[in-house]
DNA sequence: GGATAAATTCACAAAAATCAGAATATGTCA
DNA sequence: TGACATATTCTGATTTTTGTGAATTTATCC
């Protein structure tokens, strides 16, 4: 698996992945990341990352921990150690969980402004652009219900890999 | 509409609606301007926005041209004058021009990685992976083609306002 | 052509984000 | 308890982004 991260296709796969996630707000080693886990067949260390990524362990620490917190990284412990191993997140992963989230409060600010706008015309426009975004976050969450439904269909099957996993919550990535 | 965009409350719309922006790349003052629009009732100018949001007139010039470029503000002219003015976009707007877009390279970067991974393992979740990201798009573009299939529609029908419109293109923000 | 107003570009400063490495905290074992 | 390995937090440097004000360009009128 080294052999196969520090090929030059799975670099340029992991640079151009960091290049599209950028505008979603994913820091650049973050969406290096999250490539390198999903070219991963075996849950790997803070140090094997760090070493293949060529980023300092602090930084690898704190991009795990942010993919981790939106689903976009599986974390798994080993008993009677204290190594944590990262591994690719399921199907229902990237940056929509916290997209629909936001899109959710941008329509909610929209309709609530509705009732303080001056004039009909502007309160007609707040109102059609709060449906508007409402309905794109409708669009994506019912695709993430989907596969919700598909991955708690496939949950309980054992995949046979040392070590076990930890449950993801939802997802995206950008504190600030 | 100077007194109205004064309101504290505009303002607290206008803050909000820059801080739910800034996840998707773009400037704080970007999205003031985007929320401020929204509340016009008339076009406006750089002096005016530059005056209302408190920034400078340069920022106001490149805010404005950044919403512009990708449908997120309307821009007049004025017969007989240099005056520019801004006004709010249709409904079809917000940060969504490159989504769909980003989506699909994103689909079709997983997919044409599948044939250099390792392990059928992965192959197989890169695939699905492809298809779950194309489903986003999908989804999402169906939404986009819908509400450009009413603003078409609407297409022709003179506002009464003057200044005259220029038509906008697509949407999103943030050249990088 | 010049005068004037408006818009845009440029240079630079300020602010924010990102990263590496040091320091500290934590988990496991004996 | 201490030793050790690992993870995390903190600090400061570096890089990137954003915004202001000066300078320049452009559009309009006479």
């Amino acid at each position: 698996m080294s052999k196969a991260i520090d090929k030059e296709a799975d670099c340029r796969f992991m640079d151009e992945m960091a290049s599209l996630m950028m505008p979603w707000g994913w820091p650049r080693n973050v969406g290096r990341m999250y490539a390198y886990l999903l070219l991963s067949d075996k849950p790997v260390t803070l140090d094997t990352i760090s070493e293949d990524l060529r980023i300092a362990k602090s930084n690898a620490s704190v991009a795990a921990r942010t993919l981790e917190q939106f689903g976009n990284a599986r974390r798994h412990s080993e008993p009677g150690s204290k190594r944590i191993y990262y591994s690719a997140p399921d199907i229902l992963s990237g940056p929509f969980a916290f997209t629909s989230q936001l899109l959710g409060r941008i329509s909610g600010l929209l309709a609530s402004h509705k009732a303080l706008a001056r004039t009909d015309a502007v309160d007609a426009r707040l109102d059609d652009m709060a449906g508007f975004y409402a309905e794109i976050r409708d669009a994506i969450q019912g695709v993430l219900d989907r596969y919700a439904g598909i991955a708690s269909a496939v949950e309980g099957v054992p995949d046979g890999e040392e070590p076990s996993p930890s449950l993801p919550s939802s997802s995206a990535t950008r504190t600030r």
